[in-house]
DNA sequence: GCCAAAATGTAGCCTAGGCTACTTTATAGG
DNA sequence: CCTATAAAGTAGCCTAGGCTACATTTTGGC
């Protein structure tokens, strides 16, 4: 650092005396890597809500769904099937891999109880449903145990 | 990322057959739209904290503690004036506008109310402030309202 | 059995948010 | 007052996730 002799110089020179950077750049860290695996987790769950709902999961209904145009869905798709979560043969509908079914599993339950935990905090079902949906992807097991443990303990 | 609500959206709706779709999809699409802000509110939050507590933000401190490259740092913030959130001179450090700063209030304060509820429930802070940088971000005002509602009816 | 409409798929474009590699500027220190 | 070096900035590339526009398959209705 050659600029003003303010606190960080000596941060910098001195090793890194600030605890609080590398567990901070940690934490952004997985915020950020929790976003790109989001969509893929909305997809399988969803998927496998139609699935079990009309027994087809069609690109379009998933771009409705979504609210999101068909070209995106099938893009968004094949990501599914890199990601080894999806199969999809041309013209014939979506399906999950046990992985995918897996992955889809641990959402649903996962959406459920952060839908719970916010109504129990008095928040309104509509409002809850709507955060649960961006908030679910980033509570880490940790914070979910604890809201399970809530939620037992109130009844 | 904003997606454009056509036409299209209306016509399938129309011949839809699942009741719940535009509601579903509306959700999703405020899902997203959060994402895109939130990188914004991070770095408002974080310059507000270092101007605060260094006196300057530098794009490469803000690129430590966010855990980024500094070029990364420099291309967000970039974006940060392009919004109307910050203002920079080259080699000169960041700083925010009055729109940024009332973004970074609004931020720090969501960041503390959704911390304190996590620990309230029984989550190790730790965890807490881990989960809240991917939370917060999607909390509506509602909920918000509830959170405080919340802390304040159990002391 | 044909044909139109709907679903599916493809191509090409855009922005955000990452990166590395390189260049330019400021400043500290001899 | 130079100059080495750290910070800042620029260029160019990549992927994800959006879109529209167009092409191709399926399929339902006659």
């Amino acid at each position: 650092m050659a600029r003003k002799p303010s606190a960080s110089d000596a941060d910098h020179a001195a090793t890194a005396k600030l605890p609080a950077e590398g567990t901070q750049a940690r934490r952004f860290g997985k915020t950020r890597s929790a976003q790109s695996t989001a969509l893929l987790e909305d997809y399988a769950e969803l998927i496998a809500d139609l699935l079990a709902g009309e027994g087809e999961a069609r690109p379009t209904d998933i771009a409705r769904r979504l609210g999101v145009s068909h070209a995106t869905a099938i893009k968004s798709i094949s990501r599914l099937k890199r990601a080894g979560l999806a199969t999809a043969r041309p013209y014939r509908g979506v399906f999950l891999t046990d992985k995918g079914r897996a992955l889809a599993d641990r959402v649903r339950v996962r959406h459920r109880l952060v839908v719970d935990v916010l109504q129990a905090l008095g928040v309104p079902s509509e409002a809850a449903e709507a955060d649960a949906e961006g908030i679910e992807h980033h509570v880490s097991e940790t914070t979910l145990k604890a809201f399970a443990q809530f939620l037992k303990a109130r009844g």
